[in-house]
DNA sequence: TTGCAATACTAACAAATGTTAGTTAGTGAA
DNA sequence: TTCACTAACTAACATTTGTTAGTATTGCAA
């Protein structure tokens, strides 16, 4: 084994597929409505084979939970980082998050819903990331107060409508539908910032 | 047995116990993750006797998920049958909403969430119920165009943003926190109306 | 060709699941 | 007292669960 494998191992396309089969499965059944049998049988083998490539069903759940959960924090700190206009800085934390929740479908929908059955090890460090992600949120709208941009709202709560709305996306987005990730993102966009910009231009 | 009781079973007060008991449980673990034995456990009782007042597990989720969404369709039929103005009617949609959800916080999480783990039959009947709500929040969204009192904007996407931030209520609502149901439906209407109306006065 | 690593298999495990059968103790009405 | 009813119990059931152990097959590198 490569020393680099050892760092960052490598992901065999056979346990991508494991993962494809396995999100697409929890979408429709739910993390513990989908068994390992379930999975084995979608992948055409025995599910004691599943564990020459994964080391447990958590594996799935914890490996699709927290790469979204970085993307999403790393996609909002760039933002916040390059940018300036905090209305620029929404729009463009909108669009992060609508693009890679729709990207993958499947796991999108999986982060979403079923970050719950991650054990308890597990969920409290996601916790600790999505609230990490809802005080990037935070940051903006106090930004856009100070500059007199944003009407002084209960930003907990507005952040918290905010995430509602984007988060639904994977409850009903799809690919084939009317509406690519960049209008969606713009639509919601639009939405957010009627309801926080001071002067409707 | 008494005629009535064949007709609509009176439901005693020992099975509302089993209810609140379940609904407790499956908010923190998920219908799921929920077995008879800790819900029996919970009422410091065995598994078997609780089918002496419920006949099985799906019981549970269905009586909940049905008497919410029964709950819902009327209230938003009254509004729409007795006013005249959609702003109103927008509004009181709202409070209807998030009464309900907020009433019993426990019922109102199960609702939302784990409807999905229904019956195929039951799941059918209930998505057809979502869809009816649906259709109500649309024809007010319409009225509203039709009235020149709202924008015109893509109604299935504003009627899903709507009751995505209604819905998320159930994440985060606590009894004694910071605010009540009247205070978050106001809030809600605001901002989901300032997203809405022609001109923002 | 030999040998090794990857990947599949069969068999089995202990535990947990929803539910049923049959029984028993207590209560109020006849 | 007798009777029916309610609501609890014990015991057991057939499945299903995630996972492990041990073994066979394959394909590539030496």
């Amino acid at each position: 084994m490569l020393v680099s494998e050892k760092i960052s191992p490598k992901t065999s396309a056979r346990k991508a597929q494991i993962m494809d089969v396995s999100l697409e499965m929890m979408r429709r059944l739910g993390y513990q409505g989908t068994s390992m049998r379930d999975i084995a049988s979608g992948m055409k083998m025995e599910a004691a084979s599943l564990y020459n490539h994964i080391s447990g069903k958590e594996d799935i759940l914890a490996e699709t939970c927290f790469r979204m959960a970085e993307r999403l924090l790393t996609g909002l700190a760039d933002v916040n980082d390059i940018y300036f206009n905090p209305v620029e800085k929404l729009s463009l934390a909108v669009k992060n998050h609508v693009n890679i929740l729709t990207e993958n479908t499947h796991a999108g929908w999986v982060f979403v819903h079923e970050w719950r059955h991650l054990s308890d090890e597990n969920r409290s460090r996601f916790v600790a990331m999505r609230d990490a992600y809802e005080k990037g949120f935070n940051t903006i709208l106090k930004q856009g107060e100070d500059e007199g941009v944003f009407q002084d709202v209960n930003n907990k709560f507005a952040v918290l409508t905010i995430l509602a709305s984007l988060n639904w996306v994977v409850e009903w987005y799809k690919p084939q539908g009317g509406m690519t990730p960049e209008q969606i993102a713009d639509k919601l966009t639009e939405f957010i910032l009627s309801g926080l910009k001071k002067d409707n231009n």
